[in-house]
DNA sequence: TTTAAATTGTTTCCGAGTAAAGAATTTCGT
DNA sequence: ACGAAATTCTTTACTCGGAAACAATTTAAA
């Protein structure tokens, strides 16, 4: 029963082994201060709580910042918007195309280069924007971390440095 | 040429629309403040600042940090270490293999509770830990964020304030 | 001009992560 | 003690995101 099951080289058979540690609790150590981990565990929460306040509208993650930056930079290349937004081509194309089917974005290739693709908003696309605004950068909030204010500029700070985002050598 | 290709619901024709935006920088504005963005942002710099260390060696992501919990809790339970870690039990089957076939860890079976998988290190899972203990935690340093020590360690209070991770009300 | 190279976006295919169902074991209720 | 419910892990089937190959167009070179 213990060899030619699925696929299981050899162990997994009952044993004494060095006593197990006392359950209950597990230690982190110096996993707590990592970045790496702590940067994944808080992107996990921060999903959990996009989708508990989001789901219900049918908005995914990444496409309310889409349909935000279209707004402010209407008419942006594809390409840039993927790259200003770290989302990857292939899958930019897959979120553009979702975007275009609701009739929140328009896809215009200009004649002075056929090969790039131009977006804009829709007036719906606008009116989602405007109405969801609030909800999506907190004034009213689905942030239930408990961080005061000057926390969370102070946590933003050190992220856009973190990220290098936004460049201009921040605050 | 524009109904029938694959699927594209009108649009796309060329068009002299509202003036593009002028090429060059995209203004993120409100979203440079969005935690939510920037975690995720950040954690992408994170990744690829893990594979460019770690991947020659063949590690990935979540691999270290599960050795890692086991040498510090030896005979951990595979369930009370995948919430812990906040990885999906699923998932955490899938890694344990991997680890398993590796020689990395050994999974036992306990006899008083033969549904649950106690987990330990073997002699060579404790040998790479050491070995790349100090990369990983960047004592000797992957970590090419601009951030200052002290910057490192408020970005990690404010992040395990925002996840909630460790409990004890932090700091 | 005419061909080669670069740019831009799309398609195809594959791996990582997950929800849901399943299997094995233990615990609880009666 | 017996069967139902709960626990723990695994399997299966699916979705999301990404690398690589591709197609269309523009730019550079010959």
């Amino acid at each position: 029963m213990n060899e030619g099951d699925t696929f299981r080289p050899d162990q997994d058979r009952p044993g004494v082994e060095a006593a197990p540690d006392t359950d209950g609790a597990v230690s982190l150590h110096e996993l707590e201060n990592s970045l790496g981990f702590l940067l994944r565990i808080s992107q996990v929460r921060a999903y959990e709580r996009f989708y508990a306040a989001f789901d219900e509208i049918g908005l995914r993650p990444g496409e309310f910042s889409v349909m935000w930056v279209i707004l402010r930079n209407p008419g942006v290349r594809q390409g840039l918007l993927a790259e200003t937004l770290g989302i990857k081509p292939a899958q930019m194309t897959k979120m553009i195309r979702r975007l275009e089917v609701q009739d929140r974005i328009r896809r215009v290739i200009p004649d002075d280069d056929r090969r790039s693709v131009r977006l804009y908003l829709t007036e719906g696309g606008e009116a989602f924007v405007r109405d969801h605004r609030d909800a999506f950068f907190g004034h009213d909030d689905y942030h239930n971390h408990g961080l005061s204010d000057a926390e969370c500029r102070q946590l933003a700070h050190l992220l856009r440095r973190y990220s290098g985002v936004g460049r201009k050598a921040d605050d």
